[in-house]
DNA sequence: CTGAAAGCGCTAACAC
DNA sequence: GTGTTAGCGCTTTCAG
């Protein structure tokens, strides 16, 4: 009993095809199949069983041309400020998962794209303009706020994912990301910090945000802080944490991770240097990922409720998609105390 | 100098807006974009300069509808076996990030859909008959290798991440399970497990595999294996692990856990417990993701090389759309020792 | 090398 | 309630 072409008749390809075998025109198989207007129940249910005995379903590209509207969500997922950062960065993809459930839940599908904006000025007018997406949702604002910005003066359905800077005219969700950097620093100097070392690319903006923070609260305190360069791809992370750890660390000196990502492979540098965390030295990560409890010792850190950013956001361009207007919104960012800092 | 309309002049949305500002015809204007035959220099150059000064972008949909072929391809993940199971399940995210590269580098776009099977069992052949995509990737086969066989035997380009049975007819690429649970089931054996504890669903056919697996190695030895089940939805994934290790473990039992999430899980558990990591109970796990080298002790697991199975899914898709045969294939996992087993 | 014309498959007025 | 008609915006013969 399958929902498929049953045998090898002629194949019902179109919907003038199956108008033909019900006897009917193509209109009312069109509304049939939408449920739509008021069509006959019988007509309307002998069609629909027709429909299923045959496998037939309308081609949505032609119902999206005609429509004026895809039903699709365009993802895109700028990886400007470091080529080599993969996709599968664990704080994206787990937002894209929620995204995901939450667009599904309100029927869209999803278009996933990756660019490199570097090699490619046009990447988001040239998404937003080609018809296949009736909205669109950037995950991370990498260093393309300019571009950005102009997109959204002339795209109203857009919602960014990232950093709230003064007199930013897009529609960003994100977590309050200077808070959160203060928060950490503020941690890791009440537990004895007189020097804050910093892991993270900070040309960034949400990075930077983070570093910023820090930074108010390390000079607040009379407290030293220092950045380390460190880039998120997979293949040069673990060296350049090393490489960026190799220095005398001592009683004092505790490291702000950017990411929970560079807070772990952190403590496994602490670890093979022999150094304690958190006797020694304190760590302290940011984004609260689903393996930062499962570390050891388990990780403390700044935690973004990405479930709740996936769902604000969508919410907003739902609205924006309705032609209403929606504000930005800043998440807060909480303290996780676990067990590093 | 951006790359979008200049002013407010009358808005060029279409070919033919375009072709009458540029004095020629539709069809000119068409070639010329595409850069595609023989269209005079001259006249292609002012196009392509006018297309850009307008911020002309052609439709996707219209051009997908005319030829035929949408340069998408579709990703879809079936919650079967674990409805609640998150998409976020970290193994199908990092396998998606290797498939966008894979598929971004051949000049497709992803479509990502994310379905539950059991409310919807027309799943696979509603998304393949939607004509928005020229090929789909099923990332797991969770319960659903009827359907999947059906919709195989009716479309080409299809290809599955999942295990490969005898007779399977669909096109599949993945990790010899059955081998990879026996590697796993050895390690512990010559560890001096006398006991193996599996830690997974059962019902998903991928897990099935890897505990027939370890049951041929544990019974080739006379060890005793017992399999409890977890599901790996985040929410309830670590109360569960928590229930079935909440028994007496002693020096001679060992754990398999059917992914990397579920031996950090166990990991975590048997720390609170006061249970050591491998002094008294060896763990070992299955992935190999990211994290599985951070956590402590590093987790001793079974290696699946993602991203050679992810880029050999697009090549084996690549040959099918262009009607090429184009056979399943069966990566071999390696053991990977590191400190918990 | 370029223009004209015919659709791709569907939907939405507008008739009846 | 249902049929008819006119496109959505693009590509591609077929002429010239």
């Amino acid at each position: 009993m399958s929902p498929t072409r049953t045998s090898d008749q002629p194949p019902v390809r179109t919907l003038s095809d199956l108008a033909k075998i019900a006897g009917v025109s193509a209109g009312t198989v069109s509304r049939a199949l939408a449920g739509n207007s008021l069509v006959n129940d019988a007509t309307r249910d002998r069609i629909v069983a027709l429909a299923r005995a045959h496998g037939f379903r309308p081609n949505q590209m032609a119902s999206s041309l005609r429509r004026q509207k895809t039903d699709v969500i365009g993802i895109v997922i700028p990886l400007g400020h470091d080529q080599r950062q993969q996709i599968s960065d664990a704080f994206f993809m787990t937002l894209l998962g929620h995204l995901a459930d939450a667009l599904t839940e309100r029927g869209y599908d999803l278009m996933l794209r990756r660019v490199l904006p570097d090699r490619d000025e046009d990447w988001l007018d040239r998404f937003i303009g080609s018809g296949m997406i009736d909205g669109v949702i950037v995950i991370g604002q990498s260093d393309q706020l300019e571009r950005i910005e102009e997109a959204a003066a002339n795209f109203r359905p857009m919602v960014v994912w990232g950093d709230h800077a003064q007199g930013q005219q897009h529609c960003v969700v994100g977590t309050d990301n200077r808070l959160g950097g203060k928060l950490a620093a503020e941690r890791l100097i009440a537990g004895g910090a007189r020097h804050i070392y910093f892991l993270g690319d900070v040309s960034a903006v949400e990075f930077a945000a983070r570093f910023a923070g820090a930074t108010d609260a390390a000079e607040g305190h009379g407290v030293a802080i220092t950045p380390l360069t460190n880039h998120l791809s997979a293949d040069r992370l673990e060296a350049e944490v090393a490489g960026n750890l190799d220095r005398p660390l001592g009683p004092g000196d505790a490291i702000f991770a950017a990411s929970d990502m560079l807070a772990v492979a952190a403590l496994a540098r602490l670890r093979t240097r022999g150094i304690d965390v958190p006797g020694t030295v304190k760590v302290i990560g940011f984004d609260d990922l689903p393996f930062a409890a499962q570390t050891s010792p388990p990780l403390t850190t700044i935690r973004q409720d990405i479930r709740a950013g996936a769902f604000a956001m969508v919410d907003r361009l739902m609205r924006r998609l309705d032609g209403a207007d929606a504000p930005s919104i800043v998440l807060p960012p909480t303290l996780v105390e676990r067990g590093t800092a």
